[in-house]
Order: C-alpha cells, then structure tokens, then sequence
DNA sequence: GCACAATTCAATCGTCTGTTTGTAACTTTC
DNA sequence: GAAAGTTACAAACAGACGATTGAATTGTGC
C-alpha cells in the first residue's frame, strides 16, 4: 500500500547541485537584460515571519530541538519556504541570530569607542565602562522580547556546531576588542590576571542576568524584580564595580 | 530490492503496552517463587560504558543533537540495549544527569550543614559558607573529567523539556535551602533584596566558571590558567566576597 | 496583454529517528 | 544438565527529518 510509492518515481534523474540556485539570495540585479522586480512587501513579510517563528522556537528548544516543518507550520507559509529564502536549516539560524546580535554588537562597541575617547584618565573611567557594556545588552532587550534576545546569545554560545559557535563569538570579539584595554586603563596597578579573572566573573554575571532573570525572582522569594531593568543594572554595576576593585577598595594582596 | 522487507513482517500483530516492561530497571526481586540473578559485572559494564559515552555526547550536542545510534555504535551495545537498561532516551539523559548531579548536591548541602552549626555567629561565615558552596562544584570536577561535568550542569539548566529542567533544579533547590539562610546570616543588616541580586551574580559566576573554562585562556591572552583550579577557586572567592560586601566593605547607599 | 522573473506550493526524495519485536546467548539455581 | 531468568542481538517498524523537485501562482515592466 504504502510500498509503492517509492517504486513510482524510482526513474527520476538526479539533478547536479548547480541546476537549482535556491541557497542565494535574491540581490538586486545590475540590469544585464532581464527584467528585474523590486523587493516585495509580501516576500519581505514572509521572511520576517520565518525568522519570528524560527527565533522563538529556537530560543525555547534550540537547533537540534526545532523541527522546519514546525516553523513552517507556525509561519504558515510553506515546507520549501525557508530552504528558498535561508538556504538550509543551519543559515536560517545564523540569519536569526545576525539579526539581533548585530546591532548590539555595534552598538556596544559605539558606546565603549565613545568611554575611550572622551574620559582618557577620569576617575569614572571604570563605571562609565562597564555602563556602557551592560547599557547596549539591556537596551536591546527593553524595547523589544528581551527574554528572547538573551536567550538567544545563550543558544547561540552554547551550540555545539561549530559554525554557529563561531558566528556568535566573533560578536563578541569586537566588543571584548574595545573593553579589554579600557578596563585595563581603568584599574592600573593590578596585575593583569587578576583584572582578567575578575571580569570574567563580571561578564558571567551580565550573561546570567540576562538569561535567567525568571531565577532570582524565584530564588528571592519575590524580594526582587528582573522586570525592574533600572534597579537590575544599578546592582548590578555595584556588584561588578566592588568585585572588580577588590575588598578594601585597593588591591588586595600584591 | 530493500522494498520486499517490509512485506515479509506485514501481518506482525501490534502488542499491547504491556506486552513488555523493558522500561523497569531490573531490581533485586523479593524472591517470590523464581530464581533472581544477582548484578552481573558484564551487565554493570554496559550499563557504565553507556552512561559514559552518553554523557560526553550529550554534553557536546545536548539531547536533541544525540542519536541513541550514536550512543550505541560508540559504546559497542545493541541498538535495544538502551531501552532495555534506561527505558527510553529521556530516562537515559535523566540518569546521565543525576549520576553526577547527586553526589555534588549531597556533598554540597553536608558542606554548608556543617558550615551553619560550627561556625555561627563567626567573623569568617561569609567565606566559609562561598568555599563550601563552591569548594563541592570544584571538588566534583577535579576527580574525574571536570569539564564535562560542568557543562552537562549547563546542558541540564537550559535543556527545554520541563521535566529535565525540573530535575536540575530540583538538585540545585536543595542547595538553596541551606545556602540562602547562611549568607543572610553572613550579612547583617543588608537589605535582603540587595543580597539576592549580589548572590544572583555571585552562582552565575561559579556556573559561568564552571562551564566555560576556557573562555578565560582565551580572553586573558594566555596570562589565567583555568587548569590552576587553586587560584581558580581563590580568585573566584575574592571577587565574590567584595561584591558580596560592597565597595568600602559596609552597605553602599543603604 | 504579454513575457519574464520572483515567489509559493504540493508532492516526494532518501535518510535517520526512537522504539519494539522475536529470538538467541548467557548466567544462575536447582 | 535442565529450567528459568536475564541480557544481547539483528531486523524491522512507523513516523519525522531536511532537502529538492517541477509546476503553479503572483507581481512587475514593457
């Protein structure tokens, strides 16, 4: 019954992989001859879509945990939507997380150039750093679903494929690219090592804010509030600038 | 050619559910009328060998990017094995988990009983009660392949199946009772809302140090060494303790 | 209105998934 | 050594997976 249906197109020829171009992009032409047709609304619509769909699913289940016959089902567009318009499953992935890790990158890397710039030696180099790191995470979370945002980058850092991996570290290397040296100028005198495990510890505690803010609701037994996005950083800073310049205010034991 | 297979085992009868109860881990029976057998080695061995290579698959995918094929092919048991011994792919990853998990949770919650009946009313309970919290996560990871450990944690924590996430946490609450209470009592006179946001940095840095080890090489330019699980935890504890503290060592703006 | 390109669609590909089956091999008890 | 219980195995199941196909539909420029 169910047997047959491979016996009827068992004749069919196998294509070489150039017959069909789906992978590209759709670009505006340079006009060679044909006739082009400008970016539709509705092409750009069903786009968004997928990547809504996709980043929201992703987000709760990860790559491997997605199925694009799920996403399409929400999307409710086709089973050869995402293949014609991403490529394949893993580009559609990279294209959802570009899309929200991009600006962030830029912006945080904005924010840190304009720290290097203007407060060369200020006694507040340190705050005024470390704000404008958190500054770029949180803002982009405010405005839209920042719940999904974050855990997105937590997805994206954490998956396995290596191709993924890489996509979401080479964001952060040109933010880290920029806070590096002026975390540094902003604690002279401490050794190196020291500045760098203490900041590990500090970029740790924005990641975890950021992914987990349901946590300490739960683990405060509702003494605070994650939504609260200003009280949020502002212990935040507090937290990471005592860590960061030691017990007693001064380096500790060198 | 491959067609024909199907139609041999057509007329296969569909058992009812109870047909067989591989899922039943067999347990010592109470010796009602048959003849037992007592825990073979050999049985223990696949048992184990399942688990280990299961365990390192499923930290480096998670359970989604694992098939049970994987798992069997590279520990060298029979595609029914798993479902013989663990019922399905889901109680294997439970078992994965809680055979690690559970040792660090008791270990963990015996530090920090003790840590609350000797030293109460001591100057020292903040430190003590951050050593044993962390002193059980490092310990565990020392021993054997510590960096899988780690990572399986995180796999756990952020795995999207509701009942894998609760079994995590359910070890991570028994953790909880004992150290929420412990540095309250460490802390007088701070706002309790205040400890938890700094305490909610302060588990996302031992995580965070935890799971991604070598991301503080990597940063660092060579100068942290994450091997050094001595100044690793040292390090960690002197960061901790500060935030924990504040910056001039009394509540800031209280 | 016509040609053409961009986009959608139903149908299907071959492969892999978790799970189950019946049977064979093994180990223990008598 | 027979019987019974326990473990391992090859084979297959039904279904889901990512991907591809060729045709149908839609929109644009002439």
């Amino acid at each position: 019954m169910v047997l047959q249906k491979k016996a009827v197109a068992a004749g069919r020829v196998k294509r070489s992989a150039d017959s069909r171009r789906a992978a590209e992009r759709p670009v505006a032409r340079k006009s060679c001859a044909a006739k082009p047709r400008k970016p539709d609304a509705r092409t750009e619509l069903t786009r968004a879509s997928i990547l809504d769909v996709a980043e929201r699913l992703f987000v709760g289940a990860g790559f491997h945990g997605v199925s694009l016959r799920q996403i399409n089902a929400e999307a409710g567009v086709n089973v050869a939507a995402i293949n014609y318009h991403f490529g394949n499953k893993r580009k559609l992935f990279e294209a959802v997380i570009a899309r929200r890790l991009d600006p962030i990158a830029r912006d945080c890397t904005e924010r840190l150039k304009a720290c290097h710039s203007l407060t060369s030696g200020a006694d507040d180099l340190l705050e005024r750093t470390l704000r404008a790191f958190v500054g770029a995470f949180i803002n982009a979370t405010v405005g839209t679903d920042g719940q999904v945002i974050a855990e997105l980058i937590s997805r994206a850092t954490t998956e396995s494929d290596p191709v993924i991996a890489k996509l979401a570290n080479h964001h952060f290397d040109i933010i880290w690219e920029q806070l590096d040296p002026l975390i540094m100028k902003s604690l002279p005198g401490y050794p190196p090592a020291k500045i760098y495990w203490r900041l590990f510890h500090v970029v740790g505690g924005v990641m975890r804010l950021c992914v987990r803010p349901q946590w300490i609701q739960y683990r405060s037994h509702g003494a605070c509030d994650p939504q609260n996005v200003e009280q949020a950083v502002e212990e935040f800073l507090e937290f990471a600038k005592a860590g960061l310049i030691g017990h007693a205010g001064r380096p500790a034991n060198i």
